[in-house]
DNA sequence: TTCCGCACCTGCCGGC
DNA sequence: TGCCGGCAGGTGCGGA
């Protein structure tokens, strides 16, 4: 599932593959992959047409492609493409001349592209279970004067992105602030840290993953941690995901592939998700699954206690 | 205001 | 062999 390492993979590919490309046009084979576009699957297809591709940011788990005008290459201007993989969507960067006459059972929406450095010509968003979504929207400030996210210069983000949380890679991340705003709440600790309003780009995967390093079981309730035992987590967060996105992301299977459509490695690096039964690398308990919030979480039952009163 | 549960969606897999 | 239900899970909305 693309979590914040498996997004930055694909942003830095976008980055070196499509940005200053001109789009020269665009097929939408599946509405409902632009349902969150205000015009439609026609208005959509118009905003991008000869649009030049000027950058490839991120924030937490959305990706961004700043919009000019192909004539006049200045700045950014105030629209973007954007877009979010949900749980199974991939952009890929395709060269027909390359690939032939390549297709995809799921692809759902392609950009045809002219002068992309890496002579590509399409780039192509395929998703199997449609959670991921395709938009052009305008750029707002942001509320710090920071760069909006990361592979981006501009003090500006998508109005869709504006309210969700600065991610753990990003240098403007606040750790001290974050502690404070996830003890604030009377909640879960795993449910904090997939709040995307508090920080960004955490998922099911890396947060299972966090937990287990800083030894923590997830329905630990937020406001009864100490202010160490947050920041522990949030480092491990930092941790885990630093090292998958130096391998490339986690792929369990062909749902997550980066913009050459190859898996990335991190899965085997994983101590518990997705390994119930399996010895605990630290200690050899077998590691447990429960259900929380109509998903599957893995703890070590002796690294991480079950707390007496914790939050469900 | 904050928190929580659920719907959205598709394909795979196991059970019958 | 075919059908059906469960499962995977990020996000946003509505209800408590």
């Amino acid at each position: 599932m693309p979590e914040l390492p498996e997004v930055e993979t694909v942003r830095d590919g976008l980055d070196r593959l499509v940005v200053g490309a001109v789009v020269r046009d665009v097929e939408v084979f599946r509405d409902y992959s632009v349902r969150r576009h205000e015009g439609g699957p026609a208005g959509f297809a118009d905003q991008l047409r000869g649009r030049r591709l000027v950058a490839a940011a991120r924030r937490g788990k959305y990706l961004w492609l700043p919009l000019a005008e192909p004539v006049g290459t200045g700045a950014a201007e105030d629209a973007t493409l954007l877009a979010h993989l949900g749980m199974s969507g991939q952009l890929l960067v395709r060269d027909p001349a390359v690939v032939g006459d390549w297709s995809h059972p799921h692809l759902r929406v392609r950009l045809h592209l002219d002068g992309a450095p890496s002579g590509a010509r399409y780039l192509d968003f395929v998703d199997q279970r449609t959670f991921g979504h395709l938009s052009v929207t305008d750029l707002v400030p942001t509320p710090d004067g920071a760069p909006g996210g990361r592979g981006s210069e501009l003090a500006a983000v998508p109005e869709p992105v504006a309210h969700i949380g600065r991610d753990l890679l990003d240098p403007a991340f606040d750790a001290t602030a974050a502690v404070a705003a996830i003890r604030r709440r009377r909640t879960g600790i795993k449910r904090a840290l997939l709040d995307q309003t508090l920080l960004s780009g955490v998922g099911n995967i890396y947060a299972d993953e966090a937990l287990w390093r800083a030894r923590l079981h997830f329905a630990r309730a937020t406001d009864r941690l100490r202010p160490i035992e947050v920041r522990r987590v949030l480092d491990a967060a930092t941790q885990v995901m630093t090292e998958a996105l130096a391998q490339g992301g986690t792929s369990f299977d062909d749902l997550y592939v980066n913009v050459n459509g190859e898996s990335g490695y991190f899965a085997r690096g994983l101590a518990v998700y997705g390994r119930e039964g399996e010895p605990c690398p630290r200690c050899g308990t077998p590691a447990r699954r429960d259900v929380f919030t109509n998903r599957s979480s893995f703890t070590c039952p002796v690294c991480q206690p079950r707390p007496r009163s914790g939050r469900w």
